[in-house]
DNA sequence: ATGTCC
């Protein structure tokens, strides 16, 4: 089949892949449909980008476009690769600015009755109690280079030890919260006075806290053991490493530009800078990203630790009545190193998820022991007004993907196209015809994030679930929201 | 995404 300048195969209704041609090590793998194939080669280049990454040295069985591809720096956003870590690459391009970012739900007892009546004063309260927006500080006292150490190289527990949330959070969270080669030294003091005053700052952009309720359940069985039930309260926040990690990234772009001139790496883009795995620069980026990592979950645990200390000050409720916990914590702006099957064959590979959220299937070791039977929760938000999934991985994740799938709903209009839009309007109010009230620091944000500015999440998720990657536990809608 | 330019 012959797309614009592209030769692409069907492999089946969900699935493309570009043929591995020129200087392609192996074929791009795209998870579409066809309408969407034609949308995204018209609207930008992330195409040629997953055959730019296609390229990269040691690059493992395809370069992976995810239903809500995009154009991103270097990899396209929704992109996965797999690079062998002996013979392979790393790339900050392949993570991303915001080093972690990822979503996490937290369940309460409450029902959407129980809170109506409270819902604005909830919001208030939180968008008092937790900082937004650009440069945001001061969700807690400023940290010092002592605290931003310990958190850097230990992950989440750092939080945890310090009064935000509960030790059993720690299980819930992808990795329990700790990339363990993490390397304070690697992370330059710039980064690391940027972190101090933002944590458990939510930041600007797509971030968000909303509070959900659980509108439909499609696996009865996999939403108990979630905890999840119809027409409950659950909170949901999406944050990531703010300018801690966007730091690291900025710093070792420039060191990678560099290494892949000195190891004579040649590349299609520039943006894609990169450098063995095993090199000084690799290690030193692989432990500097690490520490970004462990950042954003100390950011995430703190803001969700003030969440729930919000709603029940608001509510003059006590811990038992709120029955507040952690569901899960998933990344996705993340390189891991995974084993993996190739050919066969168990692999070490560095697994760049940009955009893309790991999928771990039923029984994996790597899952807490209360989900080994249902499998990995994946989290994929959607717009501020319409819904967002919870979703499960599966065997055929890890045979075909790494184990990973898609992470959102993605842009339709651009942010510049979406502010004209909105200019005259008066989106607050459009919102609250909605069901959704919005508090924000921005109007701007608010007009770059409206729901006539992304695609329908629900087209995304179904993909992934018709092509066995990825399976819908439940629908979340938003009825409160604070954003940046 | 980002003290939206050290």
């Amino acid at each position: 089949m012959k797309y614009k300048n592209y030769h692409i195969e069907k492999i089946h209704d969900y699935l493309f892949e570009i043929p591995a041609v020129d200087n392609m090590l192996v074929p791009g793998r795209i998870y579409v449909t066809e309408k969407m194939m034609d949308t995204i080669i018209e609207e930008d280049e992330s195409i040629q980008q997953v055959i730019n990454v296609a390229q990269l040295p040691g690059i493992q069985k395809y370069s992976f476009g995810m239903p809500d591809i995009h154009w991103g720096y270097g990899f396209p956003i929704g992109g996965v690769a797999a690079t062998d870590y002996k013979e392979g690459v790393i790339s900050p391009g392949g993570v991303g600015y915001d080093i972690n970012c990822g979503v996490r739900l937290a369940r309460t007892d409450l029902t959407v009755d129980d809170i109506k009546p409270h819902l604005r004063k909830i919001i208030v309260n939180l968008f008092k109690n937790i900082p937004t927006g650009v440069g945001s500080s001061g969700a807690i006292r400023k940290l010092g280079d002592k605290d931003m150490k310990r958190l850097l190289r230990e992950g989440m527990s750092w939080a945890v030890e310090n009064g935000f949330g509960d030790s059993g959070d720690l299980e819930n969270t992808e990795e329990k919260g700790v990339l363990k080669q993490a390397e304070p030294g690697a992370v330059s003091q710039r980064a690391i006075e940027r972190g101090k005053p933002q944590m458990g700052t939510l930041g600007s952009g797509n971030h968000f806290l909303e509070v959900d309720v659980i509108d439909t359940i499609y696996l009865p069985n996999e939403a108990e053991i979630l905890g999840l039930f119809k027409n409950q309260i659950v909170i949901q926040i999406h944050t990531g490493s703010r300018g801690c990690g966007y730091q690291i990234c900025d710093d070792f772009l420039k060191i990678l530009a560099r290494a892949s001139q000195k190891y004579h790496i040649s590349l299609p883009d520039r943006q894609l800078a990169c450098a063995p795995i095993g090199s000084q620069e690799g290690q030193d980026y692989l432990a500097a990203m690490a520490a970004g990592a462990n950042f954003a979950w100390n950011n995430r645990q703190v803001i969700m630790s003030l969440a729930k200390k919000t709603i029940m000050e608001t509510l003059f409720i006590s811990p038992s009545d709120l029955n507040f916990s952690l569901v899960y914590d998933v990344c996705h702006n993340i390189a891991k190193i995974e084993k993996h099957k190739v050919e066969g064959k168990e692999r070490k590979l560095c697994l760049h998820r940009k955009g893309a959220t790991r999928a771990f299937p039923p029984k994996h070791p790597d899952l807490p022991p209360k989900y080994q039977e249902i499998g990995q929760p994946i989290l994929i938000p959607g717009d501020m007004g319409r819904y967002s999934f919870v979703c499960v991985g599966t065997q055929k994740a890890m045979e075909e993907t790494f184990g990973s799938t898609c992470h959102g709903a993605g842009r339709l209009q651009s942010r510049k196209k979406a502010k004209m839009m909105g200019k005259g309007r008066d989106l607050f109010n459009e919102m609250e015809k909605m069901g959704v009230f919005v508090l924000a620091k921005g109007y701007h944000t608010v007009a770059e994030e409206m729901p006539y500015a992304y695609k329908d999440v629900a087209t995304v998720t179904d993909v992934m679930e018709k092509a066995g990657i990825s399976r819908k536990v439940a629908k979340l809608k938003p009825i409160g929201v604070i954003k940046g």
